[in-house]
DNA sequence: GGTGAAAAGTCGCCCAT
DNA sequence: ATGGGCGACTTTTCACC
């Protein structure tokens, strides 16, 4: 990874759908080596793949809340079981595993308070290992992007 | 939105990089009627864009750190500046205004456990109004998905 | 790395049904 | 609203500087 390819990583994040040719020019290079570089970063895992993105307001997704998650036992199996069942359930859209008073941190999507208590009683508290669930509800998405810093 | 508009958005977000024809097949359609409701879904918002993402790791950016941000003032202008000045930063990739005990919750990516003390003392202690960052740090990226239910 | 060009595959849009 | 098809454009590959 030298400059020309954080250039070209650079010009990705901000244009993802620009033609190979354009967006070599961003990046100060011509196209095939662009194209190249590019086949190399996918390969390489680096850009890890394409998504669309949708807008949740538009599909009803008004509510997000931050779960914050203690367990009752901190077996790897109880673990391992949980890290693996969060991927089952697509309101489920982040995890993490986290130092200090909650081992873990899910941000949750659901269309109302209602829809969420009901994920709550049936799917959150009966997650392997689960002794709480405190829930932080968030008032309004200020930012949001996939776009990381290179 | 109607029934084939949403096997649409769940064939695409499964497979954001399908060509239109295969694309239609999943969702149960031709290409034709399947690239119009694209369109019409790009159109009216529902598809708000693309993405390229990328690794994390591979870039280096192995820190993810949740900001619990609280102020000192609630006025409107405060806010604004807040909510507008956290776009300037890409380290910071997610922001939420929240209710309960923290004003915002923001998501910052960084190198390392110094370059977010660098990050929290010359940044997110100066933002607009802050009192106090209460930082809690992930072990680990469980689950990270763009994929919405539909 | 850059140039140019040609093959293969998609897309965007027309049509007829 | 569906399926067929065609020209325009991109992606991908190549030979060569």
């Amino acid at each position: 990874m030298d400059d020309a390819d954080r250039r070209i990583l650079r010009a990705v994040q901000a244009h993802p759908d620009l033609p190979i040719t354009e967006l070599a020019e961003k990046a100060g290079l011509s196209h095939t080596p662009c194209w190249r570089r590019l086949k190399k970063l996918e390969k390489e895992g680096i850009i890890s793949g394409r998504a669309i993105l949708l807008d949740p307001k538009s599909l009803g997704l008004v509510i997000n809340v931050f779960a914050n998650v203690r367990l009752k036992q901190h077996d790897e199996e109880t673990l391992d079981a949980l890290e693996k069942v969060v991927h089952v359930h697509p309101e489920i859209v982040e995890v993490f595993s986290m130092s200090g008073s909650s081992d873990y941190v899910l941000r949750v999507v659901a269309r109302s308070v209602e829809d969420y208590e009901r994920f709550l009683k049936k799917v959150l508290l009966h997650l392997p290992g689960v002794s709480s669930v405190n829930s932080s509800f968030a008032l309004k998405t200020i930012k949001m992007t996939t776009t990381l810093p290179v």
